[in-house]
DNA sequence: GAGTGGTCTAGACCACGAC
DNA sequence: TCGTGGTCTAGACCACTCG
């Protein structure tokens, strides 16, 4: 029968040991050899039994190295819609506010800023024709030095344009200080965000540039910013690893 | 090189067929004898490519069947807690209103209803003491009979003893329907409704119950309802599939 | 250098689906 | 019945880490 499959047989048993914190995070799992042995069988049937633990991010394993039970990243963080403008009155954003209520170094590495054509889901939110040309600001947000999320933030030429949106220099106060500051006579103030919530397995170069491990999942997370006229002003675009993050969303009903 | 392993090469050769749409959803793969054959390899060199596709989501299997490009899954619910009071106030749960808007079926199927000691997150979040007794009601939502979520409800003993949300009946008007009917003199009204989402893979029952492929990542979803005093009256405990939903929020900025 | 995990070969038998 | 994928054996060599 399928179900009692030694090598899932094998995986069972591991995972009711890490479950039950008879093996806790950290700690190195049974070598392959050990287990071929105990369960009289051959490396690969083991090593199949592991695999299926590694999908589910139960373990991690590298060459010459002991598996052992997947450690919880020491950051996680919270991301959350409900105080986004009270960080950013402090001149902080909600990143790096949080990264440093935790102890934390955060750092945001810009990529690449310039104009592109706008992908179908951004230009979509932005109102714009698809294809149209849209800057996009490319950035990497890390936390002591490790990866945390990829953010793509992308503006109508007609907003950014001879703005410091457009430079590819780091923007003091945030990019949405830029949005809602004074041009001309209009001042702009962003007053509602819409957040898109995808999950999925990373792609191979997403797992490569943000390190995750086998078997996490990411959130893909498009964020569109309205001003009080109702014109999105702003899409953000994240990649978001499941380890390092929890959402929390406070709804309120009128 | 370890990046250049056979197997790895044989995936990505496939992901790439997939990605630029030559192998559309649906389509079958290349049978593990014809790609052994293509790449001059064994069968087992081959697998190994394929399960890296599988679990990434890419490929679905099963015995005696071709392996095949992992079709759209035929309903995607949209999860917003933007509506949730338009929707009840037409007597109608979100999960409902969405499902009939796509022209499917819905069904929600009544698996427990009972007294249990609050697992400590859902205590926290009704505050009690954890493990003191509470009101369970489990449930699962299903679309065309195809099983889309896990929904655990948490009540306090004390607002849901003697009313039908202890009882192992579905409750017409939905569970908020009671919570918010009067009871003696006061008129309980909720107001808010906090959501914390966790991303992992689903664990082997839940897979199961879910029939969550290989590859598809999950959401744990743990809303708490607060009435206008700020108490908390209900947690929902949801178990969420990434291919049959999209979330969104709506965030407004004072 | 010893031990570990990563890769691969060359077979075998089984369970299941489609024809 | 035939082809498919699922499971398993019994070896081998390599790359890497650690003491």
């Amino acid at each position: 029968m399928v179900k009692d499959a030694l090598h899932r047989r094998i995986a069972e048993a591991i995972r009711s040991d890490i479950l039950a914190g008879r093996l806790q995070p950290g700690d190195p799992a049974p070598s392959e050899h050990e287990l071929a042995e105990k369960y009289e069988t051959t490396r690969n049937t083991v090593r199949k039994g592991l695999a299926l633990l590694k999908s589910e991010g139960l373990l991690v394993s590298g060459q010459g190295r002991r598996s052992m039970v997947r450690p919880r990243p020491n950051v996680r963080m919270l991301s959350t819609g409900a105080n986004h403008r009270a960080h950013r009155d402090a001149g902080m954003s909600n990143f790096n506010a949080e990264a440093e209520k935790q102890g934390h170094r955060p750092e945001q590495r810009l990529l690449q800023v310039g104009e592109v054509p706008a992908p179908s889901e951004v230009a979509e939110r932005l109102g714009i024709p698809a294809g149209e040309t849209v800057i996009v600001r490319r950035r990497v947000f890390l936390v002591d030095d490790e990866p945390m999320q990829l953010c793509d933030g992308y503006y109508r030429l007609s907003l950014a344009e001879g703005t410091p949106l457009a430079e590819p220099r780091r923007i003091r106060g945030g990019a949405h200080g830029v949005i809602e500051s004074p041009t001309g006579t209009v001042r702009r103030r962003i007053v509602q965000f819409v957040e898109d919530l995808e999950l999925r397995m990373p792609t191979g170069p997403e797992a490569d540039s943000l390190h995750v491990p086998t078997g996490v999942p990411v959130a893909r997370v498009l964020r569109t910013a309205y001003d009080s006229a109702g014109e999105a002003v702003e899409v953000l675009d994240s990649i978001i690893p499941g380890d390092r993050y929890a959402f929390r969303y406070v709804i309120d009903v009128p």
